[in-house]
DNA sequence: TTGAAAGCGCTAACAT
DNA sequence: ATGTTAGCGCTTTCAA
């Protein structure tokens, strides 16, 4: 049971002050001659010692602690995690961990509750996980420290956006399925605005469909949450449906996972009666029967990005503000193909 | 942009000491006259007093924080993050937020630094998620701070295991498949040794079939990685060989999944030619097809007895080492079917 | 019921 | 190259 090791009994023991031993400790070895070096270090390793996080805290007013914050569904308080979004964790994790830096994983079902954890814990910066776009424009400027917000379209200047092209992917999908030959396309996503994600997704959609000379009627756009359960009710819906497109793109893969299953249950088959492109390439894209045609994002990149830009606003190197933009491309797999004649 | 709010201000402005103001804001109301409660209520509300969590952790050397670890993987350094676990986190995260315990979350690569973490953050307390029954075995002493590893059937008096009842598990899954006339049935896991998940889950698989009394040959145990992919070949394999069993348990539903897309890439019908049972019951298991059997674990359960349990060793209320067993059940869906002649 | 003093373990700023 | 002096903002202990 090793009691608790300080720098004051540390400092004791090497016969210097405890000054010489911080500065060891924190590599300020400008300061301090090469045999106190080795002296101190030897010391520090065989006692064991480990640095005091909230001493540390206090006195720099500065944690080394990144808050990662994910919103709680306000029904039922429970964390908001989709496997996209889980995905990426893991690569935040690990680039933040690797840099040094420790995570306060935190749900907020109030947006202040951001600026309190904040300010509670001296937090270094913070990354925001599956905010909407509302909710990060209300972010005002007592955010001191940097805030990465993922998949965001905000313009709130305090907060940097990290996200996917979105607006290819979605021009991706479209021109995908017209090499297929399909001239009725529907557009499968929860409601929209003028802006935010779903919305470039949709234009980049659109914009591939104009400049294809095809025609698109309002109504093929299908509502539905972003959730396997309605991509099911929806498939089905559409199947039911007198007339319906040869195709659908819907903004996410989960979604699409649904929708393929909803089809398939009313007797339809995927491509053969319809044609299916979802957005993410998470895991189930490829279990699911058929594998799923989708607009990839490169997962990685946008955790490494976003930790990379945080720690470079943190240290000053960078100013906020300056989204940054991930590559999508599409990998076709097997739920889609040639439009029927 | 307000400024730092501390005590000393509130203080001031209340005409109080210091030691008032805390105590009110602490709930120490036993010590202080109602009048100057609520005059100091009001100061703290309006002025947006957020406690500073480093000062009060060094000060009362208890952080409110809680330790939840994950093993990184020592390849990729990345999170080891099933989807079964990722649930949990959920669960786990919405128990302590509530209560006002805040979680630091990290990857670990390498077991010391559970107790640097641990030490260095004042952690009051530690959540294992996913480590293995070898890793949890060398926790030592030194850890003064009580220790809930999810899953774990280690026998360390300084940790305490939250678990479903893998043994009825497995049992579950036999009967399940006797009761449909199968007597030859295959079990399908990573490699287990004397003790752990797997192993109970075995026990209770084989016990069920002794019971019946059927035969089981141990060339009918299928080893494969917990993922999709290791399922995927081993389903193939099964496939292709001459003699099989008709049907198999899977310790995981991603095992599962990969098995039976295995299975139906080599032309094999399922449940027709081979049924199939999962564990976990993970959302997956609802979105492949056929929907997966499975044994049921109640996920929100061990979460929140995990959370109840540590927090309740942290305030002494009950020593460690007392494990928690979660009951769980079966869910025929339509993967298991009748043995065929 | 309230307050004053001391100190948690560390770092920043200024000596020497 | 090394040491000294002040806190950081809070809680604990003891006194009034």
């Amino acid at each position: 049971m090793p009691k608790k090791v300080t720098l004051k009994d540390l400092a004791a023991e090497a016969g210097v002050s405890l000054m010489t031993v911080s500065n060891v400790i924190n590599g300020n070895h400008a300061r301090v001659s090469e045999a106190t070096v080795a002296r101190v270090r030897e010391i520090v390793d065989q006692r064991g010692y480990v640095a005091n996080a909230s001493a540390r805290s206090l006195a720099a007013s500065s944690s080394h602690m990144i808050g990662l914050l994910v919103p709680s569904s306000k029904s039922e308080d429970l964390l908001d995690l989709n496997p996209h979004a889980v995905q990426l964790f893991g690569f935040l994790e690990r680039a933040l961990r690797q840099r040094g830096y420790h995570l306060l994983f935190r749900g907020i079902s109030e947006l202040g509750d951001i600026d309190v954890a904040t300010r509670s814990w001296n937090l270094d910066g913070t990354v925001l996980l599956s905010f909407i776009d509302e909710d990060v424009d209300r972010l005002g400027p007592q955010h001191e420290t940097p805030i990465v917000a993922l998949d965001s379209y905000s313009a709130n200047p305090h907060t940097t956006g990290v996200r996917s092209d979105d607006y290819a992917g979605g021009r991706l999908a479209a021109e995908h399925l017209l090499a297929l030959g399909h001239r009725r396309v529907g557009f499968a996503s929860p409601g929209f605005t003028e802006v935010g994600l779903v919305r470039q997704r949709f234009n980049g959609f659109k914009a591939a469909l104009d400049a294809a000379g095809v025609r698109w009627n309002p109504r093929d756009r299908f509502d539905a949450a972003v959730s396997w359960d309605a991509g099911y009710a929806l498939g089905r819906r559409m199947a039911r449906r007198a007339s319906r497109p040869s195709a659908v793109f819907a903004t996410a893969d989960i979604l699409a996972a649904g929708i393929v299953a909803g089809l398939q249950a009313e007797g339809l088959g995927v491509p053969d009666d319809m044609s299916v492109v979802g957005f993410d390439d998470i895991d189930l894209a490829r279990y699911v029967t058929p594998a799923l045609t989708t607009v990839r994002q490169d997962v990685e990149a946008k955790g490494t990005y976003a930790a990379g830009l945080l720690l470079e606003e943190i240290s000053g190197e960078r100013p906020p503000g300056q989204a940054v933009v991930i590559p999508v491309d599409l990998l076709a797999r097997r739920s889609t193909g040639p439009a029927p004649a």
